[in-house]
DNA sequence: GCATATATGTAATACACACTACAAAAATAG
DNA sequence: CTATTTTTGTAGTGTGTATTACATATATGC
C-alpha cells in the first residue's frame, strides 16, 4: 500500500455551486405530501410546489420517483414507526401493558390533527396492494411491526406477563392486521373516539398471564 | 287525464343497430379486471382487451370511468358481498355462530385462487383512501357490512346468543376493521392458513351469551 | 324503399405525467 | 484570473391516459 498522502480533509468544502435548500427539511416536507396524497396521488409538480425546489434539483438530490418515495418511506418509519416500536423490544417488559400503550397511542396518532390521517406505510400497502417496488418496501416496514409484536409477546410468555398457551404468531399477526384496518379506517375519516373503541376491543385479545382467560372451552353445542 | 292511447308495448324491439355483446357478461369481465388491477391500475385499453369491445362501445354502454367503476362495484357487492351478509340478518339466529361462519368463509374467499386475491371494496378504499366519488362509494359498501354485523349482534343480545353487556357498536366496528385488514393482507399475499388463524383469533372477541367471558376484571396492578 | 336511430371502428384530441437537455449561475482549485 | 464542478431554472420530450369526432354499418318504422 502506497503512502496515503494524508488526504484526510475532514471539513473538505464541496466544489461546485452550493445547494440553496436543506435536503433533510425537503424530505420531511415530501413525507407530508406523500402522507397526504399517497404515492400515485402525488406528482413531482406537487412536490415542487410544496418544497419550492424545482424538478431537476429534486431529481439530483433524491433520484426518480420510486427512489424518492422509498427514502420518504424510510424517513417516515424512522420518525414515527420505530420510536413507537422500541418499547416493545425490552426483554423484561409487561407485554400486555406495553402493547396496550402502543395500540392506544396508535389510535391517537392515526387521528392526530397535526398531520394527515392514517399511516403512510399502511396507506402505501393499501394503495399498491403490496405489489411493485414501493408496495413491497412498505410491506417490509409493516413486517417490522409484526416482528416487534411477536418478539414482545414471546418475551411476555417467558417472563410470565402473557399466558403460556398463547399462539404468539397468530396473535402478533392479528394485531398487525387490526392495526392495518385501523390505518385504513383512520384515513377514510373514522373519528379518534371510534378508533379508540376499536383499540380497546382488540386489546381484549391479549391473554394476561396473571388472570388466565378461557382458552378452549366450547359451550354446550345446541 | 287524456286517454293513454294504450302504448304498452312490453316487448318493444329497439330501433337502431343491435349490440354485438352482452353488457352483463362484459360487466362481469370488467369486475374481474378492476379486482385484479384496481381502479387507477386499470385503463380503458385494458378493459377493451379483456372484453373485446372497443372503447366507444364501452362508453356508450357504461359511461365514463367513474360511472363504469361504480357499476362494477355495485355488481361486485351484489355478487359477493350481499350474499355473504344475508345470513347475518335473520332475527332468530345464533349470532356468534353465524358471524364465525361469515369470517371463516371470508378468510377462504379472500384467498380463493379462482379469482384475484382480496376484496374489491376493501381494495378500493385502500387505493383511494376513501376519498372522491369512488372512494366514498366503496365506503358506503363497507358500511353495509358494519351495519349487518351490528344488526346481527343486536339480535344476538335480544335472543340470548350474545352476552348482554356487549358493546355492540364497538364490536361490529372492530370486526369490520379486522375484515378490512384481512382484505389488505390477502391482497398483498398472505396465505389462506395465516388468514384463517387471524379469523379464529378475532372470533374470540365475540362473547357468547351462554358461557360469559370476563368483562372488566382488571388484574392486580403492579 | 326510405328515413331514422343506434352501434361499430378508426383515429384523433387534450392533458397530465415522469423525466431530461441545456445554458446560465455560483462556488472552489490552482 | 481561469478552469472545473456542481446547482439552478427554463423549457422542453415522450408516453400513457381518458374522452370523443366522424364516417360506416345494421337494425326498425312506415
Amino acid at each position: 500500500m502506497p503512502a496515503v498522502k494524508h488526504t484526510v480533509r475532514s471539513q473538505e468544502a464541496k466544489r461546485g455551486r452550493p445547494r440553496t435548500f436543506d435536503p433533510d427539511r425537503a424530505l420531511d416536507t415530501i413525507v407530508d405530501v406523500f402522507w397526504e396524497s399517497g404515492y400515485t396521488g402525488t406528482s413531482y409538480k406537487a412536490m415542487v410546489q410544496a418544497t419550492g425546489i424545482n424538478q431537476p434539483s429534486l431529481y439530483a438530490a433524491f433520484g426518480d420517483k420510486d427512489t424518492l418515495f422509498e427514502k420518504a418511506l424510510d424517513r417516515y418509519f424512522e420518525r414515527y414507526g420505530r420510536p413507537a416500536l422500541t418499547p416493545l423490544l425490552n426483554r423484561d417488559v409487561d407485554a400486555p401493558r406495553v402493547i396496550a400503550d402502543w395500540l392506544r397511542a396508535g389510535a391517537r396518532n392515526l387521528t392526530d390533527r397535526s398531520h394527515p390521517p392514517g399511516c403512510l406505510i399502511v396507506g402505501t400497502i393499501g394503495e399498491s396492494g403490496g405489489d411493485g417496488r414501493i408496495g413491497q418496501h412498505a410491506c417490509r416496514c409493516l413486517a417490522a411491526t409484526e416482528v416487534a409484536l411477536r418478539q414482545c409477546l414471546q418475551n411476555g410468555v417467558r417472563n410470565g406477563s402473557v399466558e403460556k398457551a398463547t399462539d404468539v404468531d397468530a396473535l402478533a399477526r392479528t394485531l398487525t392486521v387490526a392495526w392495518t384496518g385501523m390505518g385504513i379506517f383512520a384515513r377514510s375519516g373514522t373519528s379518534r373516539d371510534q378508533l379508540s373503541d376499536v383499540a380497546e376491543t382488540i386489546l381484549r385479545l391479549i391473554p394476561d398471564g396473571r388472570s388466565p382467560a378461557r382458552t378452549e372451552q366450547g359451550p354446550a353445542d345446541a
